[in-house]
DNA sequence: GTGAAATAGTTTCCAAAAGCAACTATTTCT
DNA sequence: AGAAATAGTTGCTTTTGGAAACTATTTCAC
């Protein structure tokens, strides 16, 4: 499962020259001047950790304490998060929720003795294991914790409510994908979705083909530039519904992104297939090409194809798991060093 | 200092109509389908509030904690904020150090006590008015708490770490993003920067446009696909140093960009202003077009132009104080609704 | 099966954390 | 000059939360 890379024209594209002739100021070709991607070792640099710790200084006193709710109430922070953790997962047991919450045993029993003689938690000794008691809200308790909720709600959107309002789906989107790269591995299956491209996806399919091939290949600008006329056909809606776009989602944070497009009438071309390195092993990739092939299938194509780059090790076992065969290849130097384009093609 | 529109050919494109001929399915010609942007209103949304505490209930148990360097030192977390906050903004007094971390004074007070007991801190009362004490790291306070920091920051490396490496560059940018958004208004000057763009700007650029326009003008997913047209166009680097790009930056967040582009041998093209909504109000959007006039004086174009439109009021009063005139203007209906394209010229 | 070890939860005891209100020292405002 | 305000300190208090000893149940080894 690894970004890949079904772009444009293999052929060697020739880059017209210009010499000065009659201009004030010599005229050189340069690429748009891109500043070279901050390098990045196997550990993140100083830099990177700098700007997460200034993060959490702004953000964690600001957002952190708010978030429970618990100011102006009765209830003490640990409370608060005692009383969400189960109504969350109801029927936990008090040492499950002390792991979570990194509360001692003693003190969470004694929260929970209190929540019970005021009537917000109940506990019975009803699991198989006698030892356990599996913990609920009662009715009261839920109402509780409702209006508690609510005011943390309140103030979470007080806190967005000062951003410009096409500014917070930014924000919002921003901090989904934090989290989605963050989520430790292996603790849940995260939730995948394929869906059709909404305002300002297209322009991230683009951001995040440069931003990764930059970082992870080595290409430069032009590489960008070619998703960008890649994506720019495709926003003209040429051939209709023959083409079409998906962006995945991991938990709600875009993730990956995969488009068919219209080589000629019999021939469908997979393209742009692209996977966020954080959300890699999840066989996300592996969802793409599939549901690209249905997709060709069912608007009767005869054939399917994409480009790709020899290099791209992953994605060559990804298309040849999903029946691609390796169809033509060719050298070039289109992204600013030797590779090698490959064609694959699969028949439907 | 608005977002605004310098874009492509404002004469009306037309737009081939494809009819069904001998193909198995008809083909309508069909926007590349964009799911309707999520409305937003004054108040953010439910769903808005709720992705950000699912990030609250995630990262600031993670992050908040571990981020003090505390865990495993001889100081609590409330004895590291204050170290830090002391060496942050040396001289500062003790209240302004209470409300900035919500202590008491009282506890506040005991805890500089014991820190000058223990010769970290020193505090001297040479400010004019002889009620403050200003608040000074000695070099033991400096070297302590930079133990503290190189913990903290150790911890922060460990969470990074865990992400692929070419996906923290993702998160750290989402996270100086949040940041900047939600950075109180008039609280301190944010620090600005203009640059050249990097490898994944120029999608970014896309990106943002096409998720501003369609939530503030109703835009359609053509207008998305003709600025990565206008991109990708840009990123063939065809006039060299004629052209150039600049994103600006606004603490460390990308909040705006501009291009000039040759329209022909003595007209420059300003295109593709942006300022992203949360950055507004911080005269980005006066600063990139001031830069774009230098740029082209530079590269002695005679004239300068921009393609804009006319319900794009803020734009429009920004090229006017910079000396621009309405020179051309022509209805159409390009990005699924009425609109009327304007042209804006500054003889230089 | 039976005793030993392990696990879930409780209780007691205690130390640290942190607020409150009364206090001193200095300044500012009539 | 005296009153009111502000910065900081100190003594007293409550709250928070951990450590370890204790009970109840289960599991494991023999």
């Amino acid at each position: 499962m690894t970004p890949t890379l079904p772009l444009s024209a293999p052929a060697t594209r020739t880059v017209a020259l210009v010499r000065p002739i009659a201009h004030p100021r010599p005229i050189r070709l340069r690429l748009p001047k891109l500043a070279p991607p901050p390098s990045r070792g196997a550990q993140p640099t100083d830099r990177q950790v700098d700007q997460i710790r200034a993060f959490n200084r702004f953000y964690t006193a600001r957002a952190g304490l708010l978030d429970a709710g618990h100011l102006g109430s009765a209830f003490s922070l640990a409370q608060v998060r005692v009383l969400f953790e189960v109504a969350y997962g109801s029927g936990t047991t008090a040492s499950d929720l002390g792991d979570r919450l990194h509360l001692s045993r003693g003190y969470l029993s004694r929260l929970l003795r209190d929540f019970t003689k005021k009537g917000l938690v109940s506990h019975a000794r009803t699991i198989p294991d006698g030892r356990f008691k599996a913990l609920h809200l009662t009715t009261l308790g839920r109402e509780t914790l409702e209006t508690l909720e609510r005011a943390a709600k309140e103030g979470m959107r007080d806190m967005l409510a000062a951003v410009a309002p096409t500014g917070r789906a930014a924000v919002v989107d921003a901090l989904t994908t934090v989290r989605a790269a963050l989520r430790p591995r292996l603790m849940q299956r995260p939730l995948i979705r394929l869906r059709s491209p909404r305002p300002g996806d297209l322009g991230w399919v683009v951001e995040r083909h440069g931003a990764i091939y930059a970082a992870e290949y080595g290409y430069d600008a032009r590489f960008e530039g070619l998703v960008a006329q890649i994506v720019a056909d495709f926003a003209k809606g040429q051939y209709g519904s023959r083409e079409r776009c998906w962006v995945a989602e991991v938990d709600g944070a875009r993730a990956g992104s995969v488009f068919v497009t219209r080589a000629s009438a019999r021939t469908a071309q997979l393209r742009l297939l692209l996977v966020e390195p954080w959300a890699r092993g999840l066989k996300l990739g592996h969802r793409l090409v599939s549901v690209c092939t249905e997709f060709a299938r069912a608007q009767h194509y005869r054939e399917i194809i994409l480009w790709t780059q020899a290099e791209l090790e992953k994605a060559r076992h990804l298309y040849e798991g999903a029946g691609y065969r390796l169809t033509a290849s060719k050298r070039h130097a289109m992204f600013g060093k030797p590779a090698v384009a490959e064609t694959w093609t699969l028949t439907l």
